[in-house]
DNA sequence: TGCCAGCGCGCG
DNA sequence: AAAGCGCGCGCTGGCA
């Protein structure tokens, strides 16, 4: 029996108290629907104990369970006490497939079902209009209706659609909703299956699916942070935030405080305190205040005012990201960001609730391994570089990669010879190391398919293409070779696409077919990390020794250790397993590491002979 | 008040 | 003819 099942819920913090109040499921002759009671004054959801056994039982008996985006349900079911761990064999999922036939589009339910089932009504919409409507109705009666603020969801921000996380308002609307989503997810599946095989699709799909159960994992564990640290951090900066706003209002003689993030505030201060002329307008003609602007008239004024908002500025994103990752903290101390399979349109993950995946390097530090524990922080060395020169297949470049040796530092040479050697000597020097830094930035514009105009751009000399193309020849043929591959299958499958290695098809847009080359590179590389994250997974002494993959970030991998004699073979495996990625295409990958302890940590000293070293 | 677009900025 | 790619999120400012 095939069985589609979805959940509704008060909420998608799942790690702060919200809780499915609704499951609903369709196996293609019946549907089934059990209620949970939500307390309207608490949104605590009440299940009795025999829908639960009930539940439990009708999945245990499924030969299939199909998810809409399995990730979110299992754990809505996890949470009302069903014993997932056994049904993650026989998951299949609607997003995951969707992703397959068309990685550009949207991937969302309503989208399908339109695009491929032509099965269209209008029970969203209703169900919106009566959420909406109820919420006002109830609002009189005391009932927590979801707001910002509210603690089951204190992560999320004022600009959250809050309506559609009380769809409990709605019991009929919303039953009605839930049912035709689990139709819908049904007929999708049986329709994606066939023509997943049909299409070569079957392989590509399987291997991506061993992600659903290795993400969720990483996302139940959490990524461990300094709660008291980042409490710290935020009251300090914000104390400097407050100084320096306080200062500026000051200085300007203005009685609001000074919002460097309001435009009229940065004019006011560039054109009628400082007095500088308007260089810069916006598209609409009126004065620009926007970063480049800014930037050059600090520049053209060297202003001290217009450096203490630069400073300010910085310090505020700061705040802002520190604040965020405290106000979605567990009780555990951890971060339980999603880790999205389908969340990019290449094969790369992406990650949110909060996303951990552009963590300010500053900020890292208050990010460390709870007691017991180190961190594998693992590497790949150059994957998307290197994944290009095989792509090009020139000969110097790939064996520049076998022989371990610089890319960018070979350009360098190449492009700006006297430069490159007095580099090499002295790797302080910052004007070099700038130099260097605009190098490797001008390598990663072409490979992502930049016009040789902005390449030069970003290199910083003119006619550096030329100088490069000629040096490594099959640099434009594998470009045009890329392209041809997507109007080939445009004209001969009518879809314009390309394959990762591995053999995942990824849509380039046909206005756009110049992206081709970045979403062949990008894609290989998530190809990559995805069988790196499985063969780690899969390791026996993954298991035996306790250990968890807590973040992925498209090249690097976290994984959690737990301190003890088994600890430098587990390092070693997990070593060797992530090397071992893309052996058919170039043999094994470097991986560069460094293990992250705790120093807070008592069993670091009783166990300190056991450990790698420092 | 809620919603959306535009922008900036963190990461790869 | 021209084009460097992919994300998530917080804030402002305009609109209903």
């Amino acid at each position: 029996m095939i069985l589609a099942i979805d959940t509704e819920t008060t909420g998608i913090d799942f790690f702060h108290g919200c809780r499915p109040f609704l499951v609903t499921m369709c196996d293609g002759e019946e549907n089934y629907h059990w209620w949970g009671e939500v307390n309207p004054y608490t949104r605590e959801v009440f299940w009795q104990e025999e829908d639960i056994d009930a539940i439990q039982s009708i999945l245990n008996q499924a030969d299939t369970l199909v998810f809409h985006n399995a990730q979110f349900d299992m754990r809505a079911l996890e949470t009302i006490g069903i014993n997932i761990e056994s049904l993650w064999d026989k998951v299949e999922d609607t997003l995951l497939a969707s992703h397959i036939f068309c990685s550009g589009d949207s991937h969302g339910l309503k989208d399908l079902a339109i695009k491929y089932l032509h099965y269209w009504n209008d029970d969203e919409e209703q169900l919106e209009i009566a959420v909406k409507s109820a919420r006002q109705r109830v609002s009189k009666l005391g009932y927590k209706i979801a707001k910002y603020g509210d603690s089951q969801s204190p992560g999320l921000t004022k600009a959250t659609s809050w309506w559609k996380q009380d769809y409990w308002l709605c019991p009929d609307e919303c039953l009605y909703y839930a049912l035709c989503d689990v139709e819908k997810t049904w007929l999708l599946w049986n329709a994606f299956k066939p023509a997943l095989v049909q299409d070569g699709f079957w392989k590509v799909y399987q291997l991506r699916k061993q992600l659903l159960e290795i993400c969720y994992s990483v996302t139940s564990a959490g990524l461990h942070m300094d709660r008291q640290a980042a409490t710290e951090y935020v009251t300090n900066l914000e104390a400097k935030i407050k100084k320096i706003r306080k200062y500026l209002s000051k200085q300007l003689k203005i009685k609001p405080l000074f919002n460097w993030n309001k435009r009229e505030h940065l004019l006011y201060l560039l054109h009628n305190h400082l007095k500088i002329p308007v260089l810069y307008t916006t598209p609409g003609g009126s004065p620009s205040a926007d970063k480049k602007a800014v930037a050059d008239y600090y520049a053209y004024s060297n202003s001290p005012l217009l450096r203490t908002v630069l400073i300010g500025r910085r310090i505020e994103t700061e705040r802002r990201y520190v604040q965020a990752y405290y106000n979605w903290l567990a009780d555990d101390s951890c971060l339980h960001s999603n880790l999205n399979i389908t969340g990019t349109r290449e094969t790369r993950q992406s990650s949110s609730n909060p996303n951990q995946q552009n963590i300010g390097k500053k900020l890292t530090k208050l990010f460390l391994p709870p007691q017991g524990y180190v961190w594998w922080d693992a590497d790949f060395a150059n994957i998307e570089l290197r994944i290009w020169a095989y792509a090009v297949g020139n000969k110097d470049l790939i064996s520049m990669f076998e022989r371990g040796e610089s890319v960018h530092m070979f350009i360098m040479t190449l492009l700006f010879p006297s430069e490159a050697a007095a580099y090499k000597k002295d790797h302080k020097n910052q004007v070099l190391a700038n130099r260097y830094r605009d190098v490797k930035g001008g390598t990663f514009a072409l490979i992502y398919g930049a016009t040789e105009k902005k390449a030069d751009e970003t290199y910083g000399k003119a006619g550096a293409c030329q100088i490069i193309f000629k040096y490594f020849p099959g640099i434009a043929e594998y470009t045009q070779s890329l392209t041809n591959q997507v109007f080939s299958n445009f004209y001969d499958l009518k879809r314009p696409f390309v394959y990762t290695i591995g053999g995942y098809p990824l849509d380039v847009p046909i206005d756009e077919p110049f992206k081709c080359c970045n979403y062949y590179i990008q894609g290989s590389a998530g190809i990559f990390m995805s069988k790196a994250m499985i063969a780690i997974h899969n390791l026996p002494i993954y298991k035996t020794s306790g250990s968890q993959i807590v973040q992925q970030v498209h090249d690097s991998l976290k994984v959690q250790v737990p301190i003890n004699k088994y600890i430098h073979d587990t390092i070693e495996r997990l070593k060797e397993a992530m090397s071992m990625c893309a052996t058919d295409i170039f043999g094994k990958t470097p991986i560069s590491y460094e293990i992250l302890y705790n120093p807070k940590d008592e069993s670091l000293l009783q166990d300190i002979d056991i450990l790698p070293p420092f």
